[in-house]
RNA sequence: GGCCCGUUGGUGAAGCGGUUAACACACAUGCCUUUCACGCAUGCAUUCACGAGUUCAAAUCUCGUACGGGUCACCA
């Protein structure tokens, strides 16, 4: 059997939302899955969307998500150059052997032109395609105009009449009406190639046999299919991806910050949590399972289990995956990504490093991404804190005020600042004011840290520190 | 607007002609640990967008309608 190859192709646009990278996990899994290659491609035929740097970033978010490419612009391979920029020569090259098959034409229309034929037809209401006003030019015109300077694109003939079918993996048989077709440009004026046109020489010169993206691409793939056709090669298989949607059902977009790989990386998410979150978006195992490593995936997945539906992108989801990850960190992994954001938002130079790791280890299990950290001990960094409705309410019943009396009253005569002793204080509140479990405990911690809930509560004082816990109980 | 695709609970989803319509997130409640969280348990779609049809039998097949999305560039 032929080898498996597939490739994630990205415009180097220096960002990379969630939709995105799941297209690459898509097909780095497909190739793996089946034992082949995945290779990295650099789709920069748009010179005036150029961005510096971006291919690095491209190759980072490929490494840290462990999606490392067989071949691409960074290792090379058999194939490269792996950069369209650097494959002008190639696209030029075919676009003129389609020239000589009596497949293509010199286009000199102008953009003027072809506006005014636009605006005609939308004020016609009629559908616009261009007219093949150059397509019957002579070679005598065409050389004059060409040494007249004249700037010209080349386009494709495209059939007028019958269906054209393919057959996606996914979708299963497309059907499009060849009239609809226009004819498509292959090299724009400025010597560089279309997507569309580039792309397919690409796949094919690479020796690309699934091609994988998104479904936005189902209706543009029969003027593939007729570039292939017209040169008589073979076409790959196609594997169109659901859409990755926000909750309004809209395609995500740069304004959803949490969608940006980076900002998630960079937020204390785990591109191992995110490669396997977003693996199970259009895409489900057969069995129940759903925490699986990249190995595991590469080992399970099964293309032809691929969703036709578009799937929401849903961050408390995301949350509980990486909090699995989160959990299996060891202390040291977990300060990486926690301490950055403490630093960031609050002033730790009278923390000692011992204090600062036992509050990360507090929190450990109550955490889902890295930069949570933060608002989830902002009870150690303020002064006064403040109890909502719920909080004072409990504080209104039973024996809380008694607890609370007691208790200060211990803790503020501990001498040997100690978990120990802390523990010590709370058996002595239990046996003075009588009470126990839940009316013990919570009158103590929402006093102590103006919330229900938390980590352990001796811990949690301890941490406070003595100034702090006596100031707040005695209030 | 033309063409294309989609529609199972708030979300991800299983399901492939006969099932009590899995499972997970979220949510709610309870249990447990001398609090919370963690963990565990329970609950959460009388029904698969809607309407017809085929069939002894339909979430599953067919057609239509509605709604949602995508696409129609010298962008990718």
């Amino acid at each position: 059997m032929m080898e498996v190859r597939t490739r994630f192709a990205p415009s180097p646009t220096g960002f990379m939302h969630v939709g995105n990278l799941r297209s690459a996990i898509f097909a780095y899994l497909i190739a793996k899955h089946y034992n082949g290659k995945f290779i990295l491609r650099i789709e920069d035929t748009d010179q005036t969307r150029k961005v510096e740097g971006a291919i690095d970033f491209i190759y980072n978010t490929c490494n840290l998500c462990g999606l490392i490419p067989d071949e691409g612009p960074s290792n090379g391979g058999a194939y490269g150059p792996y950069i369209q920029s650097e494959r002008l020569h190639l696209y030029q090259e075919y676009a003129h052997k389609l020239v000589e098959m009596g497949q293509a034409y010199y286009c000199f229309c102008t953009e003027e032109r072809l506006e005014e034929l636009r605006a005609k037809a939308e004020a016609n209401k009629v559908p616009f395609l261009y007219d093949r006003h150059c397509k019957n030019l002579s070679k005598e015109e065409i050389e004059q105009k060409i040494n007249n300077g004249e700037k010209y694109v080349i386009r494709q003939i495209m059939p007028k009449t019958g269906l054209s079918v393919y057959n996606d993996l996914v979708y299963g048989e497309m059907t499009f009406e060849n009239k609809l077709l226009e004819d498509q440009i292959l090299l724009k004026s400025d010597g560089y190639p279309t997507y569309n046109f580039a792309n397919v020489i690409d796949d094919h010169l690479m020796d690309i046999t699934h091609v994988i993206r998104g479904n936005e691409y189902l209706t543009s793939t029969p003027k593939y299919n007729h570039l292939y056709d017209a040169f008589g090669w073979e076409k790959p298989i196609y594997i169109h991806l659901p859409m990755v949607v926000d909750y309004d059902l809209k395609k995500l977009s740069k304004r959803h910050g949490a969608a940006s790989f980076m900002d998630l990386y960079n937020n204390g998410y785990l591109p191992e949590a995110v490669v396997n979150y977003l693996s199970l978006l259009g895409w489900s195992p057969e069995t129940t399972e759903e925490i699986f490593s990249l190995e595991e995936l590469i080992k399970v997945f099964d293309p032809s289990r691929i969703n036709k539906a578009p799937a929401v992108y849903d961050v408390k989801k995301l949350n509980w995956v990486n909090s699995h990850y989160i959990k299996k960190l060891s202390l040291d992994e977990l300060v990486k990504i926690t301490l950055p954001h403490l630093k960031e938002t609050y002033d730790l130079s009278d923390k000692s490093n011992e204090w600062i790791r036992h509050l990360i280890e507090i929190y450990h299990n109550h955490i889902s991404y890295g930069k949570e950290i933060v608002e989830v001990t902002d009870l150690f960094f303020k002064k006064d804190i403040t109890l909502d409705e719920e909080c004072l309410e409990f504080m209104n019943t039973g024996d809380s005020r008694k607890v609370v009396n007691s208790f200060y009253n211990h803790v503020k005569n501990i001498t040997d600042w100690t978990i120990e002793n802390i523990v010590d204080s709370i058996n002595k509140t239990k046996e003075e004011a009588g009470v126990k479990g839940k009316n013990l405990y919570m009158p103590i911690r929402i006093m102590v840290s103006g919330q229900m809930h938390g980590p352990e509560l001796p811990d949690t004082i301890y941490l406070l520190g003595r100034d702090a816990v006596t100031d707040r109980l005695s209030k």
